[in-house]
DNA sequence: CTCATGTGAGACACTGATGTCTCATTCGAA
DNA sequence: TTCGAATGAGACATCAGTGTCTCACATGAG
């Protein structure tokens, strides 16, 4: 647990149960010293960072993997729809490690991570422009409004495992379809 | 600005701006000495807990307005579903004020306040489940997960008002219209 | 075996914030 | 005007966390 990475994995784990956890939470967490996590960390706030951009990563992986631009060049209403929910369902997964990053304040203070952040919410958004012109999204919502969207279910969804309200089986798709078609009977 | 409405409202600007805003920062804000924040406030943390609470009146406040109990008791779908969107709405509006009370650990980890929200998210489920009694809300989605649903939404309009991807006026007809019907076109 | 590398333990200085206290000043009511 | 209460300014001790450093020890490669 001593290397890099596992010292990235004990402060995602430490930081989702605590996110004020300090490094020598980290450092126990990992079962180290916390001189070596300073080793590899010159400080609390690069340790932060990395964890950040590895969600962003993340984020990225997942965009790529749904292949946005290509779906975006060849508007296909079922392509678009399908892709949408891959990269929903996505996300719920991969907020069971990254979740601490949501509401984090350190990590969203970052200027680099927060462009980066805008980056790949403008690649999102040309998924969601096409998925409105194939008449997949609705479009008497702005398209930078979806994003967020999907961010604050993201949210609940993790705060409603968290209490115990529902399974964490069951995220995925209650976000999914609460998200897609509401809550509303229709 | 003196007195102990004056430091809370004050307190309320600048922990929206900076969620980990100092007493030093609150005194600034409120345009008094730090000392005098302390003669109101024993702490920091008694301050946040204070704030929490009113945060959690509005809340009771609204579901007191739409009057919960007595919809449940007769429940009517247009009026059930009425008191729905002036909810969503009124929590919209007051989440303008407390939303950094949101997503803020030292108040989500105060014992004390969690329980009250766990009262009060008790009672909402109530108008909830009477809701999808008569057929206003899905009953394919755990009861539970309707109120976290709004608090994620809120999180949401709260962060795209603040990235200036949505105008302050469109938020709430922004997460009602997401909440209710979805993001999908119908 | 020997040595180099990495690690743990702990000391250390520094920082930022908190909470307490004092004292002079101000302001308002009597 | 006078007196008392509230305030501002600032000193002070305290605390938790950070980041640096040293030294002893273990471990593994040669």
């Amino acid at each position: 647990m001593a290397d890099r990475t596992g010292v990235l994995e004990a402060a995602q784990r430490a930081l989702n149960t605590d996110p004020a956890a300090s490094m020598t939470a980290v450092a126990e967490a990992a079962g180290i010293s916390r001189a070596t996590v300073h080793r590899h960390f010159d400080s609390r706030e690069a340790l932060l960072v990395e964890l950040g951009t590895r969600s962003l990563d993340q984020w990225e992986q997942r965009l790529d993997d749904v292949g946005v631009e290509a779906l975006a060049a060849a508007p296909d209403a079922v392509a678009i729809r399908a892709a949408l929910e891959t990269l929903v369902l996505g996300y719920v997964d991969d907020s069971d490690g990254f979740g601490f990053a949501l509401t984090d304040h350190v990590i969203l203070a970052s200027a680099a991570l927060e462009r980066r952040t805008q980056v790949l919410a403008d690649r999102e958004a040309v998924l969601f422009a096409a998925a409105q012109s194939v008449g997949v999204l609705r479009t008497d919502l702005p398209v930078r409004f979806f994003g967020h969207a999907i961010y604050g279910l993201l949210v609940a969804a993790r705060e409603a495992v968290r209490v115990g309200d529902v399974a964490r089986r069951d995220a995925g798709r209650l976000v999914l379809s609460s998200l897609l078609t509401g809550i509303a009977q229709p």
